[in-house]
DNA sequence: TTTTATATACCGACCGGTCGGTATTTATTG
DNA sequence: CAATAAATACCGACCGGTCGGTATATAAAA
């Protein structure tokens, strides 16, 4: 019957938090405000997450994990690694809408991770997983012809910091560009200077 | 002669304010704790600024202008178009070094830019003059005949990400790597998808 | 003295978190 | 099954403390 209602209001409380968060910040953000829009009281608050940081560093590791787990999900289902990496790109389309005024708890994240340790520490392991990830991905575009000889680390970096440069832009002017566009155009043209041309295939 | 006297003081709550913000971010730092550093009582404070956000402003202001003085110097440096934006990669090195510990500020503009309409007005017209000054420099970089004939709107875009990108992973992790020589890695290897010529001797 | 500049004391609002108590669900027992 | 006990889930008033900002007094300069 009410099986898991402790758990339906948990994930109120967190659902919550995330829209309040995504609009005004965390320091900006009251506890009595996500309530409120939860539509519980401070007590079951604070009966369900010891802090009001508790509940962010939840929202912080799920949105991770999402991540990583759709990153993984597009990692094979392209031909080649260009092609898997455009079709990457080619999804940020709909992340974006998606994601349009959600964005900005992203943000949030990336201050608190530069401030507090607990939350850097949440934040940089999957951002390194993901670092590693993309340096697979290049490596094994080499090794399948379709990428130049370039150093993995180094393109997984420039991939990712473009991806990251990105998504802020995105968030801090969502109507100033087409965004799904330009990730596209963008990693489109970082990869015309890693793909396998036949001028510079055998020096 | 106490001539500039209250001028001084005026710098001094900035230094002190931009030491606090860059240290702990906007909202967990208080007035007094600007005073306190500043060596300035809180009337000073509310002389010289009318609110805490104005302080912020002002920062902010000098901070972007300073920048884009920054790029303009460059500019006419160099020979062609992809070594004047090489040297400017180059350049990140002495930046990070210097703002190093100071550059969690950055994440604050951001972070207050995507909520604040006043410091998205401060914030995005400098940056949209960015986005045009690359693009200008992409054309320019064209007529030359030292870049492909990309879209200068792209490749602009895709210059300011990866910057964009950088600048805030070397804030949030700032041990994580030699961000100095990974810009100018990543910049370089974008460059490569621009290039005219392939005389790039891949490492 | 009048104006400018700095200092001190203070206010009201607000916030994260606590606490004593209540309702609801689950387990036990007759 | 019903009755009861125990554990779980939730409530909302309240507290100590902080914060941005103000009011007012004082010192220096013009």
């Amino acid at each position: 019957m009410m099986r898991g209602r402790a758990e339906e209001t948990r994930e109120r409380i967190l659902a919550a938090a995330e829209e309040c968060f995504a609009r005004q910040g965390y320091d900006a953000t009251g506890v009595a405000e996500i309530c409120e829009q939860a539509g519980v009281s401070k007590g079951a608050f604070f009966y369900h997450f010891p802090t009001k940081q508790a509940v962010f560093l939840e929202l912080l590791e799920r949105w991770l994990a999402g991540l990583g787990e759709r990153l993984a999900a597009l990692r094979f289902g392209a031909a080649t690694v260009p092609d898997a990496l455009m079709q990457m790109a080619g999804t940020a389309q709909q992340v974006f809408e998606i994601a349009r005024g959600k964005l900005p708890i992203f943000l949030e994240f990336m201050g608190q991770a530069a401030r507090d340790p607990r939350v850097w520490q949440a934040t940089i392991n999957p951002y390194r997983r993901y670092r590693a990830f993309f340096a697979g991905m290049i490596e094994a575009g080499i090794a399948e012809g379709s990428l130049r000889r370039v150093d993995p680390d180094v393109a997984a970096n420039a991939l990712l910091s473009m991806a990251i440069g990105l998504v802020l832009q995105a968030t801090v002017d969502p109507d100033g560009a087409d965004w799904g566009q330009v990730v596209q155009q963008s990693v489109g043209m970082l990869l015309d200077g890693m793909r396998c041309t036949h001028e510079n295939l055998s020096g």
